[in-house]
RNA sequence: GCCCCGUUCGUCUAGUUGGCCUAGGACGCAAGAUUUUCAUUCUUGAAAUCAGGGGUUCGAAUCCCCUACGGGGUACCA
């Protein structure tokens, strides 16, 4: 279709410091990745700081800091380095002066004076005669710019420092054709369009000339960005037009957005927290609220799953398979198969990816990571033995974070039991059956699972008890509720003397 | 308001050149099986008159038009 192969292909994420990274834009740059990755190309990180009143201190580490955990990586940028440098559009500000000159000398561009205050008001008189103010080809002339000014009086406010802007001249009367790779062909006249501001009064540039400058200098091939661009996309195919840059223009793709799993809408921070889900790779401390965001890491998310989970939230492979490594989706991607409106997230779904991936994780890796949660509550084990505790209940976990739950029993004595367990099992007989057992259990001293599994049984089946009883009332002494892996897995990793005083402790204070 | 984009089970979606679609899969849901428990796993099932209405056609979820609804944009923010 529209993808030239001759070219390299050279994609970048441009995220603003402006805080945590939307997990939208997670997706955004995993698509440019897979998209990259594919095609041997390269994947590059640029910051885009060209508001400076909106940085947020460590938003741009805590950018690099999400895409490490999630395996998402750069070629080039930030933190990286490389031939294109700088990546930091702060860095490059020296540079995009010339480039609005080289506009406003060949006519594509204009200065305009107009004060934000005297634009405010002109915005407010249109709105209360309940019309819609643009400066455009039809207002601009009656504006304080370049092109309704006399020379004279234009470069004697430039030469008295009188702040100014450079604004994009539309040409009237124009049909701009983009060739969006997701959408197709997307038409729109000039003529509707606003002189937008390439270039503020501060000296820096806005978005719109600085990604333009900078993808032409770093030689992107292919721009795969939010569906919120595509309205402006009209104005940067302009840019690559005025510049002359029109043959090297990157190919465009505008991805539909991620919606609030209820009702409509973009989803947003606060979405997250309503809905029990991160919106954010990780979580993030606002450094002037110290308001706190949860994210995927800290709740127990796999890398590889968040990766999974969001790769299928608006693309599909078109088969059947749902569970996707990385490399799978390197080889697997295609930007046709992006679909085009909007997908609402899945929290169920997300959970049954993360236990997917639970499942095949290494135990080893999840232990170290309950060791975490099991050191905040004062438990120190072994982490052979956490890693063994893992692989018998992870089965019955969703996240890293379930694992207590389901698992607790292995670290304390239980503090309660399941009255519905005792009203179904526990029969006036019980005490008498669980003492007998006890004694069986004493008097073994092999107590690996299987030995004990075979003589409880053996007993069981001897005396002609009623197994399911007996055995629930027995998981009960031990767990306290009933759930758990096997059951002599569980008396033999905690082991006799434990064992044994919670039977004990259970006869004690299960009274009928 | 104006401009742009979108609309298939509750959700993510398959359906690319109109016929194999009595619309397929996955999550979730329901029932059953396995299991000494919980969970896992397995089987089965319910679930979309393809937003609505007009065309075009022998034939449309697939092409065209209109309407409705949803979303995005409309800043010296990205």
């Amino acid at each position: 279709m529209g993808i030239n192969m001759n070219r390299r292909v050279r994609v970048r994420f441009a995220p603003s410091p402006t805080g945590p990274l939307h997990i939208g834009g997670v997706r955004t740059a995993l698509y440019n990745y897979l998209f990259a990755k594919q095609n041997n190309g390269d994947f590059l990180l640029r910051i885009e700081d060209t508001d400076q009143t909106r940085f947020v201190p460590g938003a741009e580490e805590y950018i690099i800091e999400a895409f490490k955990w999630l395996g998402i990586n750069f070629d080039e940028g930030v933190g990286i380095g490389g031939e294109y440098g700088p990546y930091r559009q702060s860095d490059r500000k020296p540079m995009y002066k010339q480039y609005a000159d080289e506009l406003l000398n060949s006519g594509w561009a204009y200065y305009a004076f107009d004060t934000p205050e005297e634009l405010d008001s002109i915005r407010k008189q249109y709105e209360a005669e309940k019309k819609n103010f643009q400066y455009d080809c039809n207002t601009r002339g009656a504006l304080r710019n370049s092109l309704s000014l006399s020379k004279e009086e234009v470069e004697e406010l430039l030469h008295n420092n009188v702040p100014y802007v450079v604004r994009f001249k539309f040409p009237k009367d124009t049909e701009i054709l983009i060739n969006d790779l997701i959408r197709g062909e997307v038409k729109m006249n000039s003529n509707l369009l606003d002189d937008k501001v390439l270039y503020k009064s501060d000296g820096m540039p806005t978005y719109h000339l600085a990604n333009i400058v900078d993808d032409h200098l770093m030689e992107i091939s292919h721009v795969i960005r939010g569906e919120e661009w595509l309205p402006s996309c009209p104005l940067h195919v302009m840019l690559y037009e005025a510049f002359g840059w029109k043959d090297t223009m990157p190919e465009f793709a505008h991805l539909p957005l991620l919606l609030k799993p209820d009702g409509n809408g973009k989803l947003s921070k606060r979405d997250g927290d309503r809905l029990g889900f991160p919106v954010f790779p990780l979580q993030w401390t606002d450094p002037k609220t110290g308001d706190i965001s949860s994210g995927y890491r800290e709740s127990g998310y796999i890398p590889e799953a968040v990766v999974n989970i969001l790769a299928f939230l608006g693309w599909n492979p078109g088969t059947e398979q749902e569970i996707f490594s990385m490399q799978e989706l390197v080889e697997a991607f295609s930007i046709e198969r992006i679909s085009k409106s909007g997908a609402k997230f899945d929290l169920e779904k997300a959970k049954w990816y993360n236990h997917k991936y639970l499942q095949i994780a290494s135990n080893i890796e999840i232990a170290k990571q309950f060791d975490l949660i099991l050191k905040d509550k004062q438990i120190n084990a072994s982490l052979d033995y956490i890693e063994k505790v893992v692989s018998l209940v992870k089965e019955r976990c969703s996240f890293v974070s379930d694992l207590w739950e389901q698992s607790s029993f292995f670290f304390e004595k239980p503090s309660s039991y399941d009255e519905k367990i005792i009203q179904k099992r526990w029969k006036e007989d019980t005490p008498e059956v669980l003492k007998e057992i006890i004694g069986l259990l004493d008097s073994v001293s092999d107590f690996t699972t299987e030995n004990t599994d075979k003589i409880v049984h053996a007993f069981i089946e001897e005396r002609q008890i009623n197994m399911g009883q007996i055995m629930n009332c027995l998981r009960l002494s031990l767990v306290g509720a009933g759930k758990g892996p096997n059951l002599f897995d569980i008396v033999s990793m905690i082991g006799k003397e434990e064992s044994i005083e919670r039977i004990n402790k259970a006869i004690e204070a299960i009274k009928k």
